[in-house]
Parts: C-alpha cells; structure tokens; sequence
DNA sequence: TGTTGACTCTCCTCCGACGGGAGGGATTAT
DNA sequence: ATAATCCCTCCCGTCGGAGGAGAGTCAACA
C-alpha cells in the first residue's frame, strides 16, 4: 500500500491528479483511512493508471476515459473511439493549418505594405446569412455613376417609406437573378436595401426595374472593412485581391459593398464605413475545374 | 447607434460575446445610456470588432489582443507576435502528428492481435527522473539466472538493512558504468534496488561487486505494465517493439524492468506487476547517424 | 392608453482538468 | 519534545463565454 505521494511519483502524475481522480470515480484508492482520510493505493493499480494516462495524453476527456476504462464492453468501443479521435485530430491540424496560412498570408501583407494603409489587418472569413432586400439592376458605362441607381431606389423607398439597415451594392455577373444585359458594355450593378423578412411585398416601381428578391446566404465570405473614400477602397480591394492569391482562394460570386456609414448619414466621406465583402471557395485544381466546364 | 442585437448581427457574434468584451474592455460600447443601462454601438466602431475577431480566429487569447488592439505601438509588435503564434500553432500541428502516429500505432496494435492480450493499451510515453540506487551487475549465460543476482543484493541489504522501493533489472550495454565484461558470452543484466537520495552510502560489499550509483534521468521513456509472470512479459516486449517500430521510435538506452509487486510482495506469479521502460528517441536520417559514428 | 412581444439589463452558475493556497491533523525523524 | 514532511478538506482562479432567472425598456399595434 502506497501513500498517494509515492504512488503519484511512480507515474509522475502530481497529488492533485490523483485526488482529482478519486473525485471524479476514474482512479479511487484501493483503500481510505476511515481516521484519518488518507488515501492508499495498491501497486497493483498501476496498470490501470498507466491506461489512464495513456488515453489522456491521447486527448480523450476524462468522461472518454472513464467509459473506456470502466464499462464491461470497453474492448469493443475502444477501436471505434480511437478511430473517431484520429479523426478529430486530422480536423484540427487541418483547421490549424488553415489558420496558420490565413496568418502567414496577413504577415507577408503587412510586410508588403498593403496592410496598415489599406486595412488588410481586418480580413475576416465569416459566414452571412440570406437578406431579403429591395433590389435596382442596371448596366452602366462605369463604377462612378451608380449615384443614379441610388437616387432612383432612394426616391422609390422614401414613396413608400419602408426599408432601414445599410445600403448595399453589389458587382459582377448576376447572382442567379436576369436584370441588366451582359452582352451589354459597361458594368452590371446593382443597388438593394435590406427589407425585413416579413414585410409586405411594395407595389411594384420604376416601371417594373425595382424588385424584391433575396440575396443568398454565403458560408465562406471575405470581409474587410475600410473607413475612408474611394481612395482607400481602391487599396483595399488591393489588398484584398492579395490576400485571396496568397490564401489559394478564388471568388466564387459576386461582390459586395456595404455602406454600414455612407452618404446618407453624412457627408463627410472620411467618415463612412465600409465593407467588402466576397465569397470565396478554395480554389481548386485544374483537374476539378475541367469536370466543371464539360 | 445599433443597440447590442443589431450590433452582433452585423458580424454574426453573439451578444454575449459583446457584453463580456465590454467587461474585459476590449470593446467599450461608444455609448451606454445611464438610465437603462443599454448598450449603444456605432457602425464606425465596425473595423475595431472586426479586427478583434480576425485575431480570435488566428487563436490569440483575449488578452493579447487587447495589447494589439489598444497598444499605441501595436503595430510595432504585432508582426512579432504573429510569427510567434505561426510557431506556436507550427508546434501544435507537431503535438497532433505525433499523438496521431501513437493513436494509429495503438489501433494497429490492437487489430494484429498484440493489445488486449500483451497489455500494449498501456504504452505510456513519460520522463523518469534519475534515480540512486544500490546496484549489482554482471554478465550471466542467459535471463534466467538472475535469481542468483537478486540472492546476493538482496542478502546484502538485509545485513545493512537501507533500501527500499520497488527491484529494478536493467539489460543490455552497461549505461556509463564499467561492471561485467562485455567481451564475455552471455547476457549483461543489472539488478538495482532504490536508495534515498541523502541515504549513506554503505560500506562497500560483495568483494567490491556491489556499488552505489545514478541510474541517468530519461527524457522520454517508452513504458508499458504488465501483470503476471513471463509469458505475459515475453508478449509485452513484442507488443512494445511492434508499436516502437510503428512510431519510427529506436531504443537509446539499456530497457529496465520495474518489480512493483515481485516475488518479494508475493509469490503468486499472476498477482505480479511488472513495469517494462525502454529509453527512446525517433529514429534519426542515416546522415546524423554517420555524423554521430565518427 | 394600455398591452403585447421583442429586446435588454445585471447577476448567478456552469463547463474541464486541474493548480495554488489556507488552515489543520498525521506521521516520521531527530 | 519538536521540527519537517506529508496528508486532509475546502475554497478560489483559470478561459471564453453559454444558459438562465428576474426585472426593466422599447417600439408597435389596438
């Protein structure tokens, strides 16, 4: 019979552990000293302590451990439990190296010197839900003139006085919906107003041009978020644009602006806040995308 | 101003998260209103949250965030700080392979047949630290033979009457000392008993055979428990060198068998607890290896 | 004007696997 | 007898929030 320090030092486990132990049920002392409350432990224990610490430092909780040291068919779920823990270590060094490609893909920003002028310190990997808006699709010649579209949808809102949230604007092919006219020149635009998911549905306006439609959900969405005009955007999307080449990641959808502070609440152009926003895939290899394009 | 929900929808964070980066003062609301006590957030506030929850991905604690946050020179630390947390999560991943690697050669062990038969679900890898022991080697024509080493340590220190602790048997190249004659035929074995570390030494006997010396600490030492006499050791070994060969793991030192409950306790073979501990290290590339020979 | 219903507040407990320490009894060696 | 060591129980702290109780607030609707 050893003393619960002698015991401990035999496995270099400390008191604590072992009291711990005793506490929770995995480990109790072969015997307990009625007077005196001390506790003993049999030799003879050893083998299982030493299976105890063998699943802890596979990474089981001590409630895993507990079953598979105590339960009768132990030997039976042993392997399915291993097999699952194996698993969920692959998932974490993978996600690990994810992380650890997400930092690497800052740090060579930073040292580039995209990141402090053009905020890449701030991009962030999320997921967006699905957003009923109010939508206005157009073609234009460039970037510059989607102030039109705005005052359009604007003037139609304020008819109508029904949305609030933060404008919207979204760029590049149409996202499953048919406004605008690819074969035109120029570039697709689109300008929406977040609604609330049950509000009623307007009467149609602008002769047909602004509708209600819902942008889909993204699971995987880049983000930056710039305070600033169109100087800063235009380094921010740089950045960005790096960020995703560094990162092995490829747009998979239109993106998006939103004007969290924007023209309509002041004019002070310093002072607007806004992000953007692209959803991106891994990108894949040459031999995926040529399944895809057949 | 957002209240905290339309705050925490923007960027999908709970508002619990919110109030306790409030406590923490990581992200003070821009305004709290004194009667209520409502939290009031501005969107100009957005690049901040952002920025918190982009270095919450990458793992770093509260704390350290809150410096690269709030510091005046968090720039000048911050690209520091994230290569020490890339070797860091480097380390991690290294951590996961290798508890991987034990994991998988565990399961091997197991489905071959080795495990619930050779005890090879309790191969631990831990450190030991020296030891003093009273010790007795020699070289012998094979393993059987020695009880008759244990005979003479053993009638030795009941004359002197010190030691104490559990019998330890080391085979194989003598570890630093110079007893037995490695030129001889037969097998170099050890027998060692435990001494207290302040313990005098005793007066030299057995015609100078028996001598007080440091058995050397192990940094990692593969071990495995065993109940019962030597069959089940004979199936220890092969399971340990099994899952020794699995882990790419060589012996770098002489193995020890530890005598937990050994004939001395009882001699009812079956109630016996033997601790097998073999001294490894990874198996080095043949390029070190030359390295070390010359 | 009252009444919902959604939102928010503070305060409390809980999670895992122990570590640190206070305050007090037990054992062992001098 | 005394000192040193060991052991006991009990309580608090870790980290990043989640969950819930009980009460107060806000916006919209009848």
């Amino acid at each position: 019979m050893l003393r619960i320090g002698a015991f401990a030092s035999l496995n270099k486990v400390s008191v604590k552990t072992l009291r711990y132990y005793d506490e929770v049920g995995l480990l109790k002392p072969a015997h307990i000293d009625e007077q005196t409350g001390y506790r003993y432990y049999s030799a003879s224990q050893l083998p299982l302590l030493h299976r105890i610490l063998m699943l802890r430092d596979f990474g089981f909780t001590l409630q895993q451990i507990g079953t598979l040291v105590a339960g009768e068919q132990a030997d039976r779920i042993i392997v399915a439990m291993l097999e699952q823990r194996a698993r969920e270590i692959e998932e974490a060094i993978r996600a690990e190296q994810d992380q650890l490609s997400r930092i690497r893909a800052l740090t060579h920003g930073i040292r580039s010197g995209f990141a402090r002028t053009a905020g890449a310190l701030e991009v962030l990997v999320k997921e967006v839900p699905a957003l009923r808006v109010l939508s206005l699709r157009d073609t234009l010649p460039d970037y510059d003139q989607q102030g039109r579209l705005w005052e359009e949808l604007i003037g139609y809102v304020q008819l109508h006085g029904v949305p609030v949230g933060a404008a919207i604007a979204l760029y590049g092919e149409a996202e499953g919906g048919d406004g605008g006219d690819p074969s035109a020149s120029g570039v697709a635009i689109e300008v929406a107003l977040p609604l609330a998911p049950e509000d009623p549905v307007p009467p149609d306006g602008g002769g047909g041009r602004i509708r209600v439609r819902t942008l889909a959900a993204v699971r995987e969405m880049a983000c930056v978020i710039q305070r600033g005009g169109q100087a800063e955007m235009t380094q921010a999307y740089a950045a960005l644009q790096d960020w995703m080449e560094r990162g092995g990641r490829v747009p998979s959808g239109p993106g998006r602006e939103v004007h969290h502070v924007g023209f309509k609440d002041t004019l002070d152009v310093s002072e607007h806040v806004t992000e953007i926003q692209i959803p991106i895939s891994v990108r894949e290899v040459p031999a995926d995308a040529t399944e895809r394009s057949h």
